[in-house]
DNA sequence: TACCCGTGGAA
DNA sequence: TTTCCAAGGGT
């Protein structure tokens, strides 16, 4: 199996920005961004940020809110922030250099169980096993695992069948490669069975059983959250706060929010004018409804409760800023709303 | 352990 | 339109 699985994958691997090169910065890069986003998605994020951050110690000098700004739209924003920190740990208490093992790499911030295991072996040939979301539906096919995702027996016997597998030649190789077949033939619906290199080994096919492996996830109901966003501007400058780095949207810009409408006036001084427009998101676990008002008030506001910082920005130099996209979409109406008057 | 954290592609 | 879920980690 383990031969069949680098036969192919030396032949259909896709031609990907961040192969081919052994640059462990590089791959530590990719594998953060790849977290729970689709390949189509990273790609021009990691051109840009390889660009930008060339290195471990420019990315460690730089500061922490434009590695937020370059990740503007890509989500999960904790991982821009662990990215920097264990950039900075790197300089300042391993030189420069990434550990070489997948135990040392574990020790830093946004290193778990997979990512340690991925770039110990890609980068550096460790034979340390992955499990992702492919490897988990590629061995509970193979093997027939049973139980649901999350599952203690499933997870350590998913893990024990990725440690066995990996020892060999090209550990980190094999690995991508089990990744490889799952994201391009061993797909979660209607997988790509006759063109699987390794179906003479899957028990789920054997069985007739490749529909019902792995069985779908428990999820719960979406929360809904509603806020109400203020628009609140002095000439050709809108009134933008820095959320606190912890929870939903950490670290990011937007225009100042409150539970209510009444919130905001509380929070703003001033009053409230009639509701601008309504955005809605939809993210994993929340329906986000975003409710827009413009509000006038003389007061300071050279800072704001709940919020980091605020300041009072122009349309250029909102630009380079965090921020999440459902906020984007409030200041596309914002700043359009401000043209007509 | 259970829950939290974004976004977009695909069916 | 709705649902699924993608190279997971932190608390």
């Amino acid at each position: 199996m383990r031969a069949a699985l680098l036969r192919w994958f030396d032949l259909h691997k896709r031609d990907l920005p961040w192969r081919g090169q052994r640059d462990p910065y590089a791959i530590w890069v990719s594998e953060i961004m790849l977290q729970q986003t689709q390949v189509s998605t990273v790609i021009p994020y990691y051109r840009r940020f390889l660009k930008r951050f060339p290195t471990v110690r420019a990315l460690s000098a730089a500061a922490l809110a434009d590695v937020l700004g370059q990740w503007k739209g890509l989500g999960y924003y904790s991982r821009a922030r662990n990215l920097h920190r264990a950039a900075q740990a790197i300089v300042a208490e391993h030189g420069g250099e990434l550990p070489r093992t997948a135990a040392g790499l574990r020790e830093l911030p946004g290193f778990g169980r997979y990512t340690s295991g991925a770039v110990a072996s890609i980068a550096f040939g460790e034979e340390a096993p992955i499990v992702d979301g492919n490897v988990a539906r590629v061995l509970s096919r193979v093997r027939a695992i049973e139980g649901l995702p999350g599952d203690k027996a499933r997870e350590q016997r998913l893990w024990a069948e990725a440690a066995e597998l990996v020892k060999g030649e090209r550990p980190g190789t094999l690995n991508e490669a089990l990744m490889e077949l799952g994201a391009t033939v061993c797909l979660p619906k209607a997988p790509l069975c006759l063109l699987c290199p390794v179906s003479a080994h899957c028990v789920a096919l054997k069985t007739g059983r490749v529909d019902e492996l792995p069985p779908a996830k428990v999820r719960t109901a979406r929360k809904r959250l509603e806020l109400a966003v203020a628009v609140c501007r002095r000439r050709d400058r809108l009134l933008l706060a820095r959320r606190p780095d912890a929870g939903l949207f950490g670290g990011l810009w937007e225009l100042p929010t409150a539970p209510t409408p009444d919130g905001l006036a509380k929070l703003l001084g001033g009053t409230v004018g009639e509701r601008l427009a309504t955005i809605e998101r939809t993210l994993t676990h929340r329906d986000l409804v975003l409710d827009v008002f413009p509000l006038e008030t003389r007061k300071k506001l050279d800072r704001l409760d709940g919020y980091t910082e605020c300041r009072w920005v122009t349309k250029a130099e909102l630009e380079p800023l965090g921020m999440a996209t459902a906020m984007q979409a409030v200041l596309g109406h914002a700043w359009s709303e401000g043209t007509r008057g």
